[in-house]
DNA sequence: GATGAATGAGTTTTCATTCAT
DNA sequence: TATGAATGAAAACTCATTCAT
């Protein structure tokens, strides 16, 4: 049992156990003890390093998030091209969702896993976007590649409609209202021109 | 005390009961106890409807999810132009974010409530893609009225990269890939013809 | 395992099994495990009658301070003579103290700072003796200027009873008992000569 | 960070550090992280003066006691008349309770059981007041039965003068000086007539 | 002498779930 | 059907004490 590790080192350590085990069997269910277990110290020194079980989760956030929004910063600045930003910055993104340290589900779906009811009800939501896009293909109305994999996406960013997900500078409701319209449309390729 | 209610309204008290207690108060912080109180019935009586509270949980989300399915189709309907249809779409799924028994945040973020080190942390991801949304227009390379919330949007849209996101009939990832950045490209209005 | 005793019983036998343990081993050394353990019930259960361990041990005040109160007016009440009932007075409270569960020493010497049961619980053996001082004056039979101040300092003093308080030199207990009924007669200006 | 300091003075620190603590917060609510905080020195020193936590309690209370013992003997010396003295002992020891580093109560209700230390320490202030009592007796000016065990109650009696003792309607302090100054008196039998 | 990182047993409390009635 | 008393495993957190340096 190695005494006195430098403190950086304890704390990593303890951040890293918890990364792994919350990404393993989910926030709710990894206890203190599974934490310090396997860092290999003991349950006192937690509170050394750190207030609380939410306050790992908090910093795990913010190493989390600040080491993305560097990887897109330095990413997108390594492209001329316009265009060329934007696909590696969503390359990034998916990149950091691959990643076996993968912290999305974790830090922003806190607590448990999900259900399979969970999973299977989004489809309900999903069929009614996807179904709406494919129509609008084949009604020669929508120019959108593939109406499936775009209602996948239109859907999820609604969830920046939830007060808890953006930040403390969120744009007005109506502002998001209208973005949100206009990037439906530009999804689903309704309108040729700039504006909604 | 009325004995002997007919099975269907008990399981819609308890659903109901269920609902208006997460909503108020957040799964983990709601007990069992505290449902059946509410809802007017015993502990064991639970039991006889749900196979435990995650089992509640799960038809909730089915309730919701069917319902807001529903409601977009519907919406969607009653438009013939195939863009007012998509803008349709959006304001439903706005709206169900206003109303008072919204559920998305319960469901879609099991567990507790939102830190501020969460809400605070987004914005580090936010400002990334805002920004390079706010430079490229500022270049004149992209067409986008609100980048910010442009920003948010696509944000939250690569939530949709999640396993646990999307439903079992789920895109292969590459067609996920491929559709994000055509929705990212065109939200910023970087192409002016159809596909990317 | 007796399932659903009634409910005085099973709140009888948590607060018995409480008095014992904080008699034998003190307040501090007695945890919820062992009380629960000794009375032969869960953990869980403890909560179902008492809020926390505090509220058990006021629980415990009360019924000890009421008891004893209650025996103070009987047995003074079973004397005519004036003086005799201050003798009387004070061989309560000592026997009290003799008695197998002799709360004394616990109740009034819990660790860190005093409840508000604690103090309210104090006034119903204090009104007892005050009460006599003043029934004894007014009957012309006691000469004390400040019977509820002299209650107060009476009541104290037999604190001096409790075997923790006084030093290894302790004088006997009869002696105790004797001086202090003296103590009793003339502070309540009972006797007009030297001695008892 | 004065480092070897003289072995008195880190002692004298400490004990300084604890007395303002436990005075404060109480002893349970105090943890020894606290004391030696205050104290500025480190954990692990603390152990180089005192056994345990405890063992610095027993010191805080021979401290105590002897301090009182010495003021009751030093007051009571310094008036002729044998009723005087009395008055000034309940004086003393009155006062005492006021001062801003009482620690009556702190010491005298501990939570759990008695220490030996505490048993033994309290023979100092008893052995005082017993002295009074016995050379008052001696030189003909008392009349009182067995002055041991009457310094015992009386000793005891003023632990009424605690705040926490008397229940909510507590006689005013200057009552209570008063009618202990002629509880002291009648019970050293150092009066013939009714009031002091 | 002096430090303070590390320990880990121990505490209170919660709550989903069971089952005798 | 319906009840609710009873369970007990588990969780988060504390703190007196030790000991390598």
């Amino acid at each position: 049992m190695a005494r006195t590790k430098p403190a950086e080192q304890r704390r990593a350590d303890l951040l890293e156990a918890g990364r792994e085990l919350f990404l393993a069997h989910g926030v709710a269910a990894t206890s203190l003890d599974d934490i310090t277990r396997r860092a290999g110290v003991s349950k006192g020194l937690f509170y050394l390093y750190f207030r609380s079980k939410d306050d790992l989760l908090d910093a795990l956030h913010v190493q989390f998030s600040s080491r993305l929004a560097d990887r897109i910063r330095a990413a997108t600045g390594q492209v001329a091209d316009w265009p060329a930003k934007l696909d590696a910055c969503v390359t990034v993104i998916f990149d950091s969702y691959q990643e076996p340290d993968d912290l999305h589900e974790v830090l922003f779906r806190r607590g448990g896993h999900v259900s399979a009811g969970h999973r299977a009800t989004h489809g309900l939501v999903l069929n009614a976007i996807s179904d709406l896009f494919a129509s609008g293909k084949a009604a020669g109305a929508f120019d959108v590649e593939d109406p499936a994999a775009t209602a996948v996406l239109c859907w999820a960013s609604t969830h920046g409609f939830d007060p808890g997900f953006h930040g403390q500078a969120a744009p007005a409701d109506d502002r998001l209202v209208r973005a949100a319209q206009q990037l439906f449309r530009r999804a689903a390729g309704a309108e040729t021109s700039g504006s909604a």
